[in-house]
DNA sequence: CTGATCTACAACCATTTGGTTGTAGAATAG
DNA sequence: CTATTCTACAACCAAATGGTTGTAGATCAG
C-alpha cells in the first residue's frame, strides 16, 4: 500500500531538526536547487558568499534532517533532494490544518448546543467557552 | 476577496522566524493547544515542566512568526492561534513540492539546452549549469 | 486597603548556531 | 610523479537560543 510510506512516525527531535533545516535562507535555497539539479558540494559552494566550509555545514545540516543525501561520485560529493523528507515536513503542517478545521467543527457543535437560552455570546467571546471545559488537561500534579 | 490573504508574500526573514518557531517541541506543542482551544500564558506555562518566563518566551517566538496573537483579557493574557501563519508555512511547502514534481520535465529541457553549453561557467565549473535560474545569488567577487 | 495572580522584562548563564581559518586525505589532471 | 581539486574535520569566535531568577506594574479577590 501506499499508505505505507505515511505511517513514518517522525518523533520530536525528528521535527525539531527537519524545520530547523529550512529556518535558513540559504539553506531553503541549497534544498530548492538541488531539486532542480544535482550539484557537488563546491558547486553549491561556488553559489554563495560565504566559505566552502560554511556551505559543507549547512548540507550536513539538511542531511541529519533528512532533507538531501550525498553520493560520492569520483572525488566529488553529489547532493540531491530526498523527497520523504520533504513530504513529512508537508504532512505535519497538513495535521495542524486538520486539527484546526476540526476546531471550527467543533465550535460550531458548541455553539449549536449552547445555543439554546440566548445569543449572548458574540463572535468575539464564542470560543471562551472551550476553554472552560476540558482545557486544563494536567497540572503539574503538585 | 478571500484569495488576495493567500497572495501574501514571505520574505527571507519572516520564513526564517515562521519555521525556526516550529523547530521546538514545546512550540509546537503550544501551537497545537491553542488551535484546539484557549489558554492564558499562564495556562500554557502550567502545562510544561519549565519557567513561566520560558513559556513567555516561546509564546514571544510564535508570536513574532506570526503563528498565534494574544488578546488581554482582563488581567490574563489569551493567546490565539493565526491560522494564516500556519498556512503560509503549508503553501511554502507545497511550492518545493510543485517544484520537485517540475523536476523531470526540467531535466529534460536541461539535456536539451545541454546541447549548447556556451555560457561561461562560474568561478569553478559549477557541477552543471543546472543552476543558472532565476535563484538570486549573492555571491561576492571573486 | 492588602494580598494574591498574571504579566512583562531585565540580567544572567550554558549550549547551539553560523560563520571563519587551517590542516589533511583522496581522487583527478598533466 | 607532482600539482590541483574536492572533501572532511578540527579549532575557534560572535551571536542567537533556551533556560533561569528576580523585580515591578496591573488587575482581581476579600
Amino acid at each position: 500500500m501506499v499508505v505505507d510510506q505515511l505511517r513514518t512516525q517522525l518523533n520530536d527531535d525528528d521535527l525539531d531538526r527537519l524545520f530547523q533545516a529550512f529556518a535558513d535562507t540559504t539553506r531553503r535555497d541549497i534544498v530548492r536547487r538541488v531539486t532542480v539539479g544535482e550539484y557537488s558540494v563546491s558547486g553549491l559552494a561556488a553559489l554563495y558568499a560565504m566559505s566552502f566550509a560554511a556551505v559543507q555545514k549547512h548540507v550536513a545540516v539538511l542531511e541529519r534532517a533528512s532533507l538531501v543525501s550525498k553520493e560520492k561520485r569520483g572525488r566529488e560529493q553529489i547532493v540531491r533532494a530526498n523527497h520523504d523528507g520533504l513530504q513529512r515536513a508537508r504532512r505535519l503542517l497538513d495535521e495542524y490544518e486538520v486539527i484546526w478545521r476540526q476546531r471550527a467543527e467543533r465550535i460550531a457543535d458548541l455553539l449549536a448546543e449552547t445555543a439554546a437560552p440566548n445569543q449572548a455570546t458574540q463572535a468575539s467571546k464564542a470560543t471562551r467557552k472551550a476553554g472552560t471545559s476540558k482545557l486544563k488537561v494536567r497540572k503539574g500534579s503538585s
